[in-house]
DNA sequence: CCCGACTTGTTAGTGACTACCAGTGCGATA
DNA sequence: TATCGCACTGGTAGTCACTAACAAGTCGGG
C-alpha cells in the first residue's frame, strides 16, 4: 500500500523529485515506518520476488535440452503469468526502472539473485564448478535477452505480447532453436 | 591519481568505509575536487571507456557472420588487449565491483552503454527497429555472458586467462559456434 | 493484571551530493 | 605591463537518504 503510494507519487513528480518523507506522508506514516518495510528508497519500485516462481517453471522443464532452451522457456511461461494480471501497475513499475538510473542498475544487480534461482533450479548439474559456470552464463546470457525484450516492451508502451517479445529476443541472440510457442508474425513495423 | 588512492583506500578499509573526505585527505586534495573530477563516489572505482574500442573491433568482424559471433570475437579480442598491461589495478577494480552493491549495480547498467555503443558498431543492420532489438538482444547476452566470465576470473584471482574464460562462457550460452580460439583444455577442478 | 513480542514514532546523527560564491594561476589581447 | 576571460580549486550551507537508540502503543496469553 505503501508501494502504491509511492510509485504513484514517482510517476507524478519524478523519481528524484520525491522524497521518502514525501512517499510516508502520502501514506500517512512516519518516514522510519517506510525505511523499516523498504530498507531503500530504490526497494519501493523494486520488489520482484518472482525467483522461486522462474525457478519452479526450471525444474518443471525436461532435462535433457540445453540450457538456453530450458531457461528461455521458463522465462517465457513466467512472463505469461505475470502479465496475465495487472498489465498497469508492471508497466509503470518498469518504466520507472528504466528511465531512472539508480533503479535501472539495481534492477538489473537484481538479475544476479534471479540466476542464482535459474541456476538453483537448474537442480543436480551444479555439482562441479565447470558446470556451474555454464549455467551461470546461459542464465545471465538468457536473462540479459529477457531485459532487452522488457525494455522494448515498455517502450510499446505494453501493447507487444511480452512473451512474444521474450521469445523472439532470445530467438534473436540463440538461433531458433528456442520454442517460440505461437508467434503469427505481427506488423510491428 | 585521485582515483589510484580512492582503489587503495577501498581496498584497504571497505568502500562503504572510507569517505569521500577520506579519499580527498589521501589525494591531498579538497573533497569539492573529488566531486568535480568524480560526479559520484562509484564513479571513484568505475570508469570504464572502452566502448570505443570494442565498437571498433565489432565494425573491424565480418558483417556476414552470424551478430553473436561477430560480438563474441570482438569482446574476447577486447579482453585480450585489456589483461596485457596492468591485471592488478583491474583485478582490484573488478573485486570491488562484485563485492560491493552500489558498485555491483552501477557497473552493470555501464554493460547499457557498451551494449549500444555494440550497436552502433555492428552499423548499417541498425537501419529498421526490429533488427536493430535483434542487435540488442544479442549484444546484451553477449555481454551478460562475459560478465560471467568477469565474475569467475575475479574468483580465480586472475589466475586463469580472461579471453579464454570469456570465450568459455560465450560457447556454454550460445553453443560452441564462437570461435573459441585456442584453449586446450585446463584442470580447473 | 502483568508480561513479552511486534509495530510504530521521535530524535539526533552520518555521509553523499549540490547549489552559490570566491580565490588563483595562465594565456591572449590591447 | 595591465586587463580580460578561463579553467581549476576551495569554502559554506543546505538537502536528502539512511541509521542507531530509545520511547510508546497494541495485543494475545499467563
Amino acid at each position: 500500500m505503501i508501494q502504491a503510494h509511492a510509485v504513484r507519487l514517482f510517476v507524478e513528480r519524478g523519481y528524484d523529485g520525491t522524497t521518502v518523507n514525501d512517499v510516508a506522508e502520502a501514506a500517512g506514516v512516519s518516514p522510519m515506518t517506510v525505511y523499516r518495510h523498504f530498507p531503500t528508497k530504490e526497494d519501493l519500485v523494486l520488489v520482484d520476488q518472482n525467483g522461486p516462481l522462474v525457478a519452479e517453471r526450471i525444474a518443471a522443464t525436461p532435462a535433457g535440452q540445453p540450457l538456453v532452451r530450458r531457461i528461455g522457456s521458463a522465462l517465457v511461461d513466467s512472463a505469461r503469468t505475470l502479465t496475465a494480471g495487472d498489465d498497469r501497475f508492471l508497466l509503470a513499475r518498469l518504466r520507472l526502472m528504466i528511465s531512472t538510473p539508480a533503479l535501472r542498475a539495481r534492477h538489473l544487480d537484481n538479475h544476479y539473485v534471479l540466476q542464482q534461482a535459474i541456476v538453483d533450479g537448474l537442480g543436480d548439474e551444479a555439482a562441479d564448478p565447470d558446470t556451474a559456470f555454464q549455467a551461470e552464463a546461459a542464465a545471465s546470457a538468457c536473462l540479459a535477452a529477457m531485459h532487452t525484450a522488457l525494455v522494448r516492451w515498455a517502450k510499446d508502451d505494453g501493447r507487444t505480447d511480452l512473451p512474444d517479445l521474450i521469445a523472439k529476443a532470445l530467438a534473436a541472440a540463440f538461433g531458433d532453436n528456442t520454442p517460440t510457442g505461437d508467434h503469427a508474425e505481427r506488423s510491428a513495423t
